[in-house]
DNA sequence: AACCCGTGGTC
DNA sequence: TGACCAAGGGT
């Protein structure tokens, strides 16, 4: 005897069902759509960079670095010519860098062999460094109008919850949203007025960013409900444990003359994690026993809760926490404090050093934009 | 195919 | 506190 099976839904092409999904999603997205900083922009670059950014990453944390990467690589020459240790700077605290190298790669290959113009098809744009099946698809149908649809993790779990597969994960899950986003996808040309493909992508994702969410889907509100198999259950796959662990930091400061320079240190280049990027010198955790950290705070890397404490030598003469740092090291190195801004720090570094003023936290806006 | 790469808000 | 996980790509 078979098992009881839920209701299961799959779209046709040009089917009335497509059609009705399409126009209910559009009409709420039009109206709920957010306001962010990279939608409505006419430059090719400028999503590109958006995609990346994106890539793994919230927006809100996006929202804090594009402005500021814009301002200062506001072309895609500008950031070819840029050296890479101020690309990554501008990454800084936005995580996954090898992002910002292939990013810096792909944009040098541009301008060398096909002089600074971004490839205009997503056949073309999925052979660039870090630009995959999502980043090529996104790319070509909201900044250049080609209909091809654009499967990220909102989008698999929207299809998989409005059909009610029970895929999720599986290599023929991935295959049925696959060929489900391609039939949802509107094959209209891009206007002057209207970009039909890009709109419906970006409106699949917002409707899984902000309403078909991962735990408690907000599905009274969906403009997909009357069409939607499951309305909300969604299985996900277990994933691997957390652990935390205690780290320990040094902050040490010295004047020169009117300015400060921080002691840093440079992680090695084949470092599995944030090869290359600066950090504040770890401390060993009995080298620290019984000491006041000046701060603490949590970091996450991955599966890793770490609890973090930062300790500062309490005047000249203390030598006990510099000793705890062995002293053959070659990778350490005095920073200019006003200089900071244009270092590869890991995103801890950063957090650390702006936290405690010692790093400025460079402004959103600029104040003549209040 | 399975694993690795960073981060921080939230509960 | 520990756990969850977000507009993926490369190997």
């Amino acid at each position: 005897m078979k098992e009881a099976k839920a209701a299961e839904l799959s779209f046709e092409a040009d089917s009335p069902e497509a059609t009705l999904l399409r126009r209910r999603l559009m009409s709420w997205y039009k109206e709920h759509a957010r306001d962010l900083p990279w939608r409505g922009v006419d430059d090719p670059y400028r999503t590109w960079v958006s995609e990346v950014m994106l890539q793994q990453t919230r927006v809100v944390a996006v929202i804090d670095h594009y402005e500021q990467f814009l301002k200062k690589f506001p072309t895609l020459v500008a950031l070819a010519l840029a050296p890479e240790s101020s690309v990554l700077a501008a990454w800084s605290g936005l995580g996954y860098y090898r992002r910002a190298r292939m990013l810096h790669k792909a944009a040098k290959f541009i301008l060398r062999e096909r002089g600074g113009v971004l490839p205009m098809t997503s056949a073309e744009l999925r052979t660039l460094p870090g630009v995959g099946d999502y980043t090529s698809a996104a790319i070509a149908s909201i900044a250049f109008g080609e209909s091809i649809a654009v499967v990220d993790g909102n989008v698999e779990r929207v299809l998989l919850r409005v059909t009610g597969r029970d895929e999720e994960g599986t290599a023929a899950g991935k295959t049925f949203v696959q060929m489900q986003a391609a039939a949802l996808v509107p094959k209209k040309k891009m206007t002057e007025t209207s970009n039909a493909a890009g709109d419906h992508n970006q409106a699949m994702m917002e409707l899984g960013a902000t309403l078909c969410l991962p735990r408690t889907p907000l599905c009274l509100q969906c403009p997909l409900y009357s069409l939607c198999q499951t309305r909300g259950e969604h299985i996900t796959p277990k994933r691997k444990s957390q652990r935390s662990l205690p780290a320990a930091y040094l902050l040490s400061l010295r004047k020169r003359g009117t300015l400060t320079e921080v002691l840093l240190e440079r992680r090695a280049n084949d470092a599995s994690l944030m090869p290359g990027m600066y950090e504040l010198p770890a401390l060993p955790q009995d080298g620290v026993e019984g000491r006041e950290p000046m701060l603490r705070l949590r970091h996450s890397i991955t599966n890793t809760n770490y609890y973090v404490q930062v300790f500062a030598p309490r005047g000249p003469q203390d030598q006990a926490l510099r000793r705890a740092i062995p002293a053959a090291k070659n990778d350490l190195f005095w920073i200019r404090t006003n200089r900071l801004q244009q270092q590869p720090l890991t995103g801890l570094t950063r957090k650390v050093l702006q936290r405690l003023d010692v790093m400025e936290v460079a402004p959103l806006r600029m104040p003549e934009d209040e």
